[in-house]
DNA sequence: TATTCATGATACAGATCTGTAGCGTCGTCA
DNA sequence: TGACGACGCTACAGATCTGTATCATGAATA
């Protein structure tokens, strides 16, 4: 099975799913899912509605393979990031918002999709909803590692600081333009582990 | 006088307002704006679809009513707790932050009305949304004000760094459940006050 | 008693949305 | 060369949505 070039129809069939993908994925993200419809993703994509439903079941397919997209180009970015501190906890913590606080700052920013669309999607059901749950659970879980591995005297509390405060950036997303949202972040998690390594703050 | 019945056109104009508001309010809430058609909120509140379009001219107007009106209780229940802690800023700045947590610790709470609003509609014209920008700059007004009152050396930062705990506190909802999200964010708070009282934390 | 006016009930117009059917085209490979 | 399979195009079915038109009802008021 090669992979590239000489197979053929394989490779129209990626190109075709990766175009409906992309295009999907910018049009849902700027605009929202529910106001974006097939009709718009087809003629953006230029390809032929027949073509989006061959790779996609169903729109909420579409939405689910844009947020699994977005979890997993986050996580390799993430990854990149933690692969450059190896035995610096703090150094990565602090190269980890960095990004953040720059995505955050990106013109186009419109808060972050897995929130978004616990927002459009009351249902706990949803598949999109489940990878947006998952994502966040992953957040956390990490962020817990990070501050394990930073000898904290309450990990988890400062883990769970750093969530909210992450979820808080990424949702009011403008109102930090002005203050420089990563330098921000990056001092109040600073304030937050300067506290959480004292043991007088591990009282409840 | 019977309030149901005798009391005039009037009031009964009233009651039905009111009553599709309410109805959509709870509906909008629970399951999004897009997702709640004009329909099911006429059949809900047992109005006539007629009613509903002479007292609100379009749903969008609806949705505007909907948000202004949690704007409003929003800020009364503000005022209400800072009306009991004049003088005492730092106790005040606790009481906000304890029905902040309980609100998030509501059975059935889906997320600050305010912020899903941004997720739904991209169109920053869009009257629902101005009223959501509207509501988050008047909160870190308020905090700004109170950050001040606490008599800290960055006022400023600190207002930012509430409103940021808040807004994460609001869009993390459920996964905060399990920590009691009041005392935590009133711990946060004040372990952020702490620093922000130091003229050590003061650079940058 | 006659009028006014908010409401209820029903039907419907017009737009939009998701998803499918049918058919033609073209490149690949046996 | 002929079968195969992915794609494009058009049309459409069926549902849903916003908003309006039409008419009846019933209570308050003059």
């Amino acid at each position: 099975m090669p992979k590239q070039q000489s197979a053929g129809a394989t490779d129209t069939v990626t190109d075709v799913r990766a175009r409906i993908l992309a295009t999907a994925s910018a049009l849902f993200y700027r605009e929202g899912t529910r106001a974006v419809g097939v009709d718009l993703i087809v003629a953006r994509s230029g390809v032929a509605k027949t073509s989006l439903y061959r790779h996609f079941k169903t729109k909420d397919d579409l939405i689910e393979a844009f947020l699994l997209e977005e979890d997993q180009s986050f996580w390799q970015q993430w990854d990149m990031v933690a692969a450059a501190h190896v035995g610096a906890p703090d150094q990565e913590l602090d190269a980890q918002l960095q990004w953040l606080g720059d995505r955050v700052a990106r013109v186009g920013y419109r808060g972050c999709p897995q929130i978004n669309i616990a927002a459009e999607y009351s249902d706990e059901s949803h598949p999109a909803r489940k990878v947006a749950v998952a994502h966040k659970a992953e957040l956390r879980r990490r962020l817990t590692v990070l501050a394990t591995a930073m000898n904290l005297a309450q990990p988890t509390r400062f883990a769970l600081q750093l969530a909210i405060i992450i979820d808080g950036a990424l949702s009011s997303g403008r109102a930090l333009h002005a203050e420089g949202p990563a330098p921000f972040l990056q001092q109040t998690a600073r304030t937050l582990a300067t506290a959480a390594r004292s043991a007088a703050s591990a009282k409840t």
